[in-house]
DNA sequence: GCGTTCTATAACCTACAGGGAATTTACGTC
DNA sequence: GACGTAAATTCCCTGTAGGTTATAGAACGC
């Protein structure tokens, strides 16, 4: 049922509207009206985004009367993150080579050194 | 220069070729006949690939004679970790929630038992 | 200068994404 | 059963993504 693939996922994540949809959901279940309030946009599409969230497996729906809840389903994320954390030794290196950088600026600057300002 | 929304960020890691290029430039620099070579696909196709990947700041490009080696770029990578992070205590809480539910299934499983097999 | 190699660009096609308007379906209430 | 509300579905439009082929540009060897 869950699609659950990088593709879809990361796909689902690169729309600002989704992004904010789940942010949402973070704080507790919504209907979709409520999902809808904060959005210049009409209420199909956002049944549209939540269509989409939860076949990447991010969001799921329950029955309550008319409403149709929608709840947080965080694994794809997990997946997401684990799939980022194999490049995280590049950006460490990355910014330590960037703050070694700006410590060699800084040393060889002496207008910034405290008798001057 | 390097846009480094998530929005854009996302969108590039939706490809699984996209991905599949990050993953061999995590090798170390290469050309793009070199990146291209492992797909199924023409050299402008990889060039319109590595043009997202530019825009999305994950790549960056230098001259070396007519060859243009291509260099990962893992801040963007960065960010969107950044973002995934908060959401970190739902996974958790999900898979947490899953184990015990699986301690329950075996604990009430019999047929499972080391005298069984 | 001339051909060769590597890469980028242009023009084109197809499929799909994101949005709106209108309608339909599902459920609860009276 | 009629009505009202919540959500989904349908149809339409526009833009863009991903791929192709063909062409152009940049850098080197001769």
């Amino acid at each position: 049922m869950k699609t659950g693939s990088l593709d879809t996922t990361f796909a689902a994540l690169a729309d600002p509207t989704r992004r904010a949809i789940l942010a949402r959901l973070a704080l507790g279940e919504a209907s979709v009206m409520e999902l809808a309030e904060p959005f210049a946009m009409t209420q199909p599409a956002i049944s549209k985004h939540l269509k989409v969230l939860e076949r990447a497996g991010l969001i799921s729906r329950s029955r309550e009367a008319q409403r149709r809840p929608c709840r947080l389903e965080a694994s794809p994320l997990a997946e997401a993150n684990l799939w980022l954390e194999k490049y995280r030794q590049f950006w460490e290196a990355q910014f330590a080579r960037l703050d070694s950088l700006l410590e060699e600026i800084q040393a060889s600057s002496p207008n910034l050194e405290p008798d001057q300002g």
